[in-house]
DNA sequence: GTGGTCTAGACCACC
DNA sequence: GTGGTCTAGACCACA
């Protein structure tokens, strides 16, 4: 997922978002070291201090943490990763659902129409 | 769902998008007369002028159609409202699955988790 | 034909060439009286003077020709009117192969076409 | 063909009329560049977006197509441009017979006198 | 320099 | 009041 930010919304939530998904998906492993707070902000052109406040919103819910001098590194508490791509997981399906149900369809329909895509398009 | 507009894709595009998905979901039925195209501006908040550019492509899709002083009328044609409604479903979907495989769920992940929400959220 | 104007050319003459059409095609039939330069005036939307200009120009070409007291009368002289005739079928035919040689076709394909043409539309 | 415009009808329309017939009598070549939009707008003495908005109906219909950076260009479809060519034809054709039968020429009246021009003027 | 899009403001025909 | 068209002027991405 690359830096694509919506200006409506806060900033450095947005980042959050994005460093998570990077780590859900394994772009960012489990005890690896992340790029540095100054790198990254040139990445995502953003100003170094809202990067900052992402990662320190992250390290305090445990998803990443510092060693002062050596930079961040993502969490080895693999149960930490887990629930943010169960939560991840839970969120994109509700979204769906509530994509479906905005334009009409029924439960029902759902199912049907994703057991139909499935059985096309994701056959074994 | 409401007029928001992202400035980086063309807004006519957009507009087009919400006027088709409020066709889809109902809220403009079949042969119903559509709000006017200066009223339609005003709500969206654009120039009247990229309203009726959004239209007129509606009305080239055969979607709506015009009777020149009375107004925009949506087609009684179903099967033209029919097609926009799979065609947004299946979008809908493949989205769906693109999310999900980004995160790095395999399809059988995606399968399992979409079986415990429904039994969880959507039992009958 | 209509009194469809173009402001380009002289008025005037335009005039004498929907008169001479209606002539040549029988709607004012030789010997007959014409309706009076204001009822033709009202009716094309022009001037008088500029109406009473065109008419006593078909006059001097003996086309038409007034009484005095009692108004236009198309000519009895069939010759005349015959002529006019003439001419005005080879002028449309010249207009034809002109507009068909700007589009590029040569003779011997306009021949064909119409030709064709004859075939399929025209069949006695 | 120079930029006659008539003010009754939309000028877009009949702008695409003039680079239709400009197409078909080979002015502009299949796959070649076409002037930019603001050359032909000065040309024809028309607004850049009119001029504009004939162009992309003409793309749309695939007589020409745009590079985005590089300008628009005549599409390599022989087809296209010989159904434009076609179409022109029959058109022109069909105005003819309409003008003289409007002046009441008989459909064999008009066979003589065709006939009779061709063996005069068009002689091989 | 190219096409593409958007806004602002205006005028038209139609009923 | 409706849709439709046009002009003027502006900004954008792309190469």
């Amino acid at each position: 997922m690359a830096w694509k930010i919506d200006q409506n919304r806060p900033i450095y939530i947005q980042l959050m978002e994005i460093l998570e998904s990077r780590i859900i998906s394994g772009v960012y492993k489990s005890g690896e070291k992340l790029p540095s707070v100054r790198t990254l902000a040139t990445e995502a052109s953003v100003n170094p201090n809202t990067m900052q406040k992402a990662m320190s919103e992250l390290d305090r819910k445990g998803v990443i943490h510092s060693n002062r001098t050596s930079g961040y590194f993502v969490t080895e508490n693999l149960e930490i990763i887990n629930t943010l791509r169960e939560e991840a997981s839970k969120n994109i399906i509700e979204v769906f659902f509530m994509n479906m149900s905005s334009l009409g369809f029924s439960d029902d329909e759902i199912k049907t129409r994703l057991r139909h895509y499935i059985d096309n398009y994701k056959k074994v």
